[in-house]
DNA sequence: ATAATATGTTAGATGACTCTAATATTTTAA
DNA sequence: TTAAAATATTAGAGTCATCTAACATATTAT
């Protein structure tokens, strides 16, 4: 096992990865907050514990065994996150911070239980895939709100980003993960988007807000 | 907050001040496994820091401000212990080395929480006093099982150290905080203790072993 | 296709924490 | 009361992870 450090840089490098396919060297500065040489020598240290392929100039890309380290540490960051919210009676909101220090304790025991208290969970508190033990992760296909015609029906699968204020901004909407909801308008204007909510309610959501919510179409017409 | 080096520098000095009073770079560096220069170099951080009191070639004391950081860590410790065992199931002997890690995170959230869902405990499943949230703790007086007179009853409060190999010794003798033993024979030769157990059994500790558990005498005469 | 811009690397330094080897102080015991 | 033993400190170096400043390569846009 590596350091907390090194862990960190893993773990971005999965995260950058599974949007882009390849990383560079100043976004991983960028969400590490740190600086352009720092990276560098961090990446070089990575490649020499074959934990990423790197080549100067080009992109950085995991390993398998880094690739299997990095699920780790989600797994054991999801379990975490949704322990805190079903044994511990967190808000969703609340749990990510706590979560980034959890996934960096070291015991299978811990976990072990943890995985067994949830019965083996598939997902996270925000809608992410919970790795299993072996890495093995569900690839769930995704469509935004942004993306849905109107008339349609479909139940929020998960949301993405576990910003506070962000998950703060759904609760004061009254959205979480499993409502159903339909869309009643598309603004061509400034993109936001008119929901009707199970709670009756219409909820009016921005674009911005919109694209990260994601959902799984339940009824085509209504 | 400091690093986690520094808390692990506080927290044993704490430790080893309670036992003696003053500590020696020595004694903290056997209980750390580092060597004395580093925990010279260290108590002198600590010292411009105002965690501890220090003089060259005299014993190391914590300030005011050093023992409240220790107590807060010593919480944060006895706390993620009972948690471990009242809440996730895990037996008292395996909890020590992931509240180690637990004691580490912070975040007040996570702790109150943990005090609330286990009532504002008193005690860690070691018999060892929780601190209050202001780092007051409550002072035990502890009598050992080696200096009770045959005869006399007496209830398990607390037992030393938290090694695995001296938990997993009482548990294969059934002893548990909590339980009332009586004194059936002390032993002159080697120091064993024989004792009758609420199981009914009777039981043979060594002085080793005895020294280590720590009673409340509830009945005088048998 | 070369200049401007963006991105990446190297060199050298720093702070936290550790080490070994050498030296100093304190304690203890002859 | 001085020599031996135990304990503590200083000096100097190494690793990890970071930084700034200077330089190198790649991309883009005129």
């Amino acid at each position: 096992m590596g350091s907390l450090t090194e862990e960190n840089y893993i773990k971005s490098i999965y995260a950058l990865s599974e949007a882009t396919g390849e990383v560079y060297v100043s976004e991983l500065a960028k969400k590490l907050d740190v600086k352009l040489p720092s990276v560098n020598s961090m990446v070089k240290r990575l490649a020499t514990k074959k934990l990423v392929a790197y080549a100067p100039y080009k992109g950085i890309k995991l390993t398998e065994k880094g690739k299997k380290e990095a699920l780790a540490i989600i797994r054991k960051h999801r379990l975490a996150e949704l322990f805190l919210v079903k044994v511990m009676g967190l808000g969703w909101e609340e749990v990510h911070d706590i979560a980034e220090q959890l996934e960096h304790v070291n015991s299978s025991r811990f976990y072990e239980r943890i995985d067994e208290l949830l019965n083996r969970p598939k997902f996270d508190p925000h809608g992410e895939p919970i790795p299993d033990s072996n890495g093995k992760i569900y690839n769930q296909q995704r469509t935004s709100l942004i993306d849905l015609e109107e008339g349609l029906t479909a139940t929020i699968t998960a949301v993405t980003e576990d910003e506070k204020s962000f998950l703060d901004h759904l609760n004061a909407k009254g959205l979480q993960i499993g409502d159903s909801v339909t869309i009643m308008k598309r603004e061509m204007f400034d993109g936001s988007i008119t929901l009707q909510h199970k709670s009756k309610k219409e909820i009016l959501l921005t674009h911005q807000v919109a694209e990260r919510i994601w959902v799984e179409v339940t009824v085509t017409r209504s």
